[in-house]
DNA sequence: GATGAATGAGACTTCATTCAT
DNA sequence: GATGAATGAAGTCTCATTCAT
């Protein structure tokens, strides 16, 4: 499941794949807006991933959505507007899930465990999107003011799903992403500590917010 | 009904100006390579900080030098071979200064204070270069590997000062990076978590290992 | 403390200007694709006979089309490729033309005669263009390569004109096509022979061919 | 002996060969210029016939003779004036062996046989030489004039071998220049005829010729 | 005579973005 | 709404040539 990435900075891509009509992705049916935006969203969040921002362009992303680059522009008015798109989906799928589980009626470790593993997955799943955030964050305004914006909407959740000392779920949020980047990247692993350590880290991180007290 | 040729094989250059036109940065003194590539990367860190990786153009970074583009390609092979001497350069500065801190016959606190600082003001200098290199390590196979390569080395050092429990070690190493990177983006600051806090954090983290039991 | 930044990722590009304050050829058409290839090829055929391979430009190329740089490398992955696309098109055409004669019914010294003044005609039209052609044969495996096929369907081509041994119909190309090179480049000129010599030296020497036995 | 040649135009070249001092060639000694100026060419011609003319820069032909870049610039004006003392020590070399022959008193079989054997051998050793100065002919006035006079030298020495028929002797010269570079090129080879086949063609040539009559 | 660090014009190529259809 | 041909600024890298030492 670990993405493949581009050997350097240097672009080295997937051949230009010069088929016939030039179509990459699933032929584009001409349909409501929304699709289409979906289809560009999805596709551009997997280019991202594969190759970074600066590795991705946006014809390819128009490409690989099944429509011409006019198109893409129709949807965004630039490539960070694309990132930016991306980047909502990704962390409101991520919270839409935590979500879920906080309201489950199970006991709270098994809550943590849960939590754990669903934040661990995600990020596993997204480790060049991942790495772009953190560049496009400190680069981009427009980024990182998105960023703080959807860290703004986590303190709000965190609250609705019982912890209220902010501060306390502020170092809780940044723990377990920093925690969970690290193992994606594999940082912990080559430093010798296995996943499941790390893992049962972040699980006890969780509990102990968990329970008020 | 012969063509017209060009004149001649010889591409008439303009003689190379006495001083460029646009020229940036101080005047170049002809002189030991090695002053040379040292300016460079100095030049270079100073625009990776600025602009990120991606953002420079080695023409700047020669120009900024004082030198001409060609200069910069005389000392490294292409942009990430700078970005990697800039970042080699980061590193060996801050781990000397922390090998002549645990040389210090002080006690153990003032030790800690003083190691968390002086990371914290490192990574406080160059958040840019921090989240370029971020992105690089995710992406460049070059920057990946001699980012592994200084982490065993930091490993070892860390032996020397004798922390002789290597998976700890890694996780301090890891846990200072981050949080020390957290508190120069600014991250822990909009949470509500004042920077003392979080080096306090940070001492207390270093300050356990120092001690040893 | 925080360093200046970018003010985005977005490239402020100026927007593409309505026509280009430099263009050279014509006003380029949208169109067809084929046309626009068409145009390419014709203005690098152009450029090549008047500079080289190595003294032109795609960028100089694609002006004198009528178009931006980028548009050349939409239709070419790189220089030799259009070189190698000029180079098809001139061969094609005196293979057609050269077809359309053995076709006529005329008789044999007049066929001679017509073809033999063809080809120079041809060669005298492009003198430029053979000679980086050779040049890039001797370099270029691509270019090299094509030069092969182009000869392997010349000898096809010489089997439907009726005449059967290859061996000879080998040698009768490689003649004619030198002799035509050196009247084209005024070699024979240059050492007395004037140029209807060497010309009726080319027409006997189809001749001999043209008549089986 | 067939030499290697770059793998296309796109610049694939040797390793810049990054050795300690950067010596490439032999160590050079400071001398007489005439022996500096010597091994500057034969490096230059080395150079040459491997990668082309275009293909070869000014700063290697220094480092493989064993000298710095300024070292060629003291030694010629330009590159195109390296490339004329290279064809000239090359076209001198061949005249003085033929001369050599001219002058045995062996039979007219036997000389044209030397003579052919020779010719073909010379420019089978350096193919890539050839066809730079097949295109520099073209493109290059100096290469041009150059070898003009060259062929006003070999003219003479004809006549010198007692060949009085100037026009058939310039004819000669060709033929057997164009043939031998076909043969060294292997375009013979490629249209099924055997190198012997074409060598003795070469040689009938030339018989005729010596023969008064 | 030799050195070699430095030069800088300019070549090739990419890609975010536009707009006429 | 979609298209896709076209754009052109800009970036990476090369190399013939100079000149202070």
């Amino acid at each position: 499941m670990t993405s493949a990435r581009r050997p350097g900075v240097k672009r080295v891509r997937a051949a230009p794949a010069r088929r016939a009509a030039n179509a990459i992705g699933p032929r584009a049916r001409r349909g409501a807006p929304e699709d289409t935006r979906a289809r560009l969203v999805a596709a551009a969040a997997e280019q991202f991933e594969v190759s970074g921002y600066h590795g991705t362009d946006s014809n390819r992303i128009a490409r690989a959505a099944g429509y011409a680059p006019g198109t893409f522009y129709k949807h965004f008015a630039d490539k960070t507007e694309a990132f930016l798109a991306v980047y909502e989906q990704w962390i409101a799928r991520q919270w839409d899930k935590l979500a879920l589980i906080a309201s489950d009626h199970i006991d709270q470790r098994t809550k943590a465990e849960r939590m754990a593993n669903l934040v661990v997955a995600h990020h596993r799943a997204w480790p060049g999107l991942r790495s772009s955030l953190r560049e496009l964050v400190a680069i981009s305004p427009a980024v990182r003011q998105a960023h703080r914006e959807s860290r703004r909407r986590q303190m709000t959740l965190m609250a609705q799903l019982g912890l209220d000392d902010a501060s306390r779920s502020a170092l809780l949020v940044l723990q377990v992403e920093r925690i969970a980047d690290a193992i994606a990247d594999g940082e912990l692993r080559e430093l010798g500590i296995p996943d499941k350590e790390a893992l049962g880290w972040l699980i006890s991180l969780i509990e102990k917010r968990l329970q008020p007290g």
